[in-house]
DNA sequence: TTTGAAATTAGGTGCTA
DNA sequence: TAGCACCTAATTTCAAA
């Protein structure tokens, strides 16, 4: 996907901010409105732009407990990884799961209520599935950056 | 912060799609246009919800390589402290970063092109920042889940 | 530049503390 | 009676062609 200089101004804006009018951003970028719209469109059909979201304060929701998890499968047969990435899936506490190189198979991110929370998933639903061999859980003390734009 | 059962609802159709009609999602929770307008404008207002973004897709904008890298400083003295999560803000192929609890004080999430952006990044950038002890890279070999959007 | 659709505002009702 | 959440309807603004 080939993209200008202008897409990818425009990427960052969008990325920083969906919510401004096409007028804004096209004042922004010295275009015209049309032109504006016509490469948010196109970026769209291509698939840049994957989808628009809201993002949520963590500390007013109760879920500001964020948790990374080392995971180690006993087995690494495909069936059973495929298992377990199926489940992780399902896991409503785990926002991000990336199949990793290192002593251990996988990294989980975690955002629950608080300790207890934590605990309870833990033992409840994340070492309850099958095929798990070890975890180490590392508490985050503080978020010191979090962003969902990539700079282009 | 309150949040009753349809603020949670609204909540998490934001969390999904941002881009709907307030219309549309009026009508999943059958309730006027307004009364779910105003519910947004509360919920912006609080603080609840942080900000409205364009996610794109990693894969077609060169940035598919992600490394889990954790991080170890030298000294844990406050000033020096500031001064690396100061710095890591400023790294622009840093997407998240979490003081961590456990062996190492933190772990950085990086979207990178490929293994030879991530070791330009590393040598140039990272290692390059006074105070680092030790880093251990993990390299992502699939991206299982990402969300960015939490249960409620 | 135009037009239809959407966001936003205005004005009023009923419930609850 | 004050405050809140909701409604319908009018108005303004914007996306879309």
């Amino acid at each position: 996907m080939q993209l200008d200089e202008i897409d990818k101004k425009l990427l960052m804006l969008l990325q920083t901010d969906s919510k401004r009018t096409i007028k804004a951003y096209a004042n922004d970028l010295e275009l015209s409105n049309t032109a504006v719209y016509e490469r948010i469109r196109r970026l769209e059909n291509k698939g840049v732009i994957a989808k628009y979201v809201t993002l949520l304060n963590k500390g007013l929701i109760d879920k500001a407990f964020v948790v990374f998890c080392h995971v180690k499968l006993v087995q690494h047969i495909k069936e059973y990884v495929r298992q377990f990435e199926r489940e992780v899936l399902q896991l409503e506490e785990v926002v991000e799961c990336y199949h990793i190189s290192g002593d251990y198979d996988y990294l989980l991110k975690i955002c629950v209520k608080d300790m207890e929370a934590y605990r309870e998933f833990l033992v409840g639903k994340l070492t309850a599935l099958k095929n798990i061999g070890s975890t180490q859980s590392s508490f985050a003390i503080q978020e010191v950056k979090y962003s969902t734009a990539i700079q282009l």
